[in-house]
DNA sequence: GCCAACGTTGGC
DNA sequence: GCCAACGTTGGC
């Protein structure tokens, strides 16, 4: 099962207000850049996610769980882009920072850092697994 | 099809 | 608020 990463800018969409969805969940629109709707593209139900708030925080807060494949975004008045459907799982017993990640030299290649403005991006087995470790929860 | 100008993201 | 990275637009 592939993992990812999705950021959110906390005063656009928050964990708190994903967690507020419970188990109906959320779409996750508003994506518009190519390179990140491919991602959206290979999501499968049951794959989990990272939560990433951006300029606020600078930290993974939490893990969502895909619940619906990629479907045109209500958004999008072009119909080019897709989203998905998330729900929250669980959240960090310890947010794992950006300068955490950045210290930590086995996650040096994590697209969060190599690619800083891509919203949805894919995270390997190995990432996911020490990211939890860090975050304090279960992979 | 190239590339300069411009806009957006997101860290600092 | 600034700026680097990078995607998009539009003239040629």
């Amino acid at each position: 099962m592939a993992c990812w990463l999705v950021k959110s800018e906390p005063s656009a969409w928050s964990w708190d207000e994903q967690v507020e969805k419970g188990a109906a969940g959320e779409a996750w629109t508003g994506v518009r850049n190519h390179t990140a709707k491919q991602n959206l593209m290979k999501m499968r139900n049951g794959e989990r996610a990272f939560f990433y708030h951006s300029n606020e925080g600078k930290e993974i807060v939490g893990i969502v769980e895909i619940i619906r494949e990629a479907y045109p975004d209500p958004t999008d008045a072009s119909g080019a882009f897709v989203c998905v459907d998330v729900r929250a799982r669980r959240a960090l017993a310890r947010p794992v920072t950006l300068a955490a990640i950045k210290a930590e030299k086995r996650l040096a290649d994590m697209a969060l850092i190599r690619q800083s403005r891509l919203s949805v991006q894919p995270v390997t087995a190995a990432e996911w697994a020490l990211v939890c470790k860090m975050g304090g929860v279960a992979p």
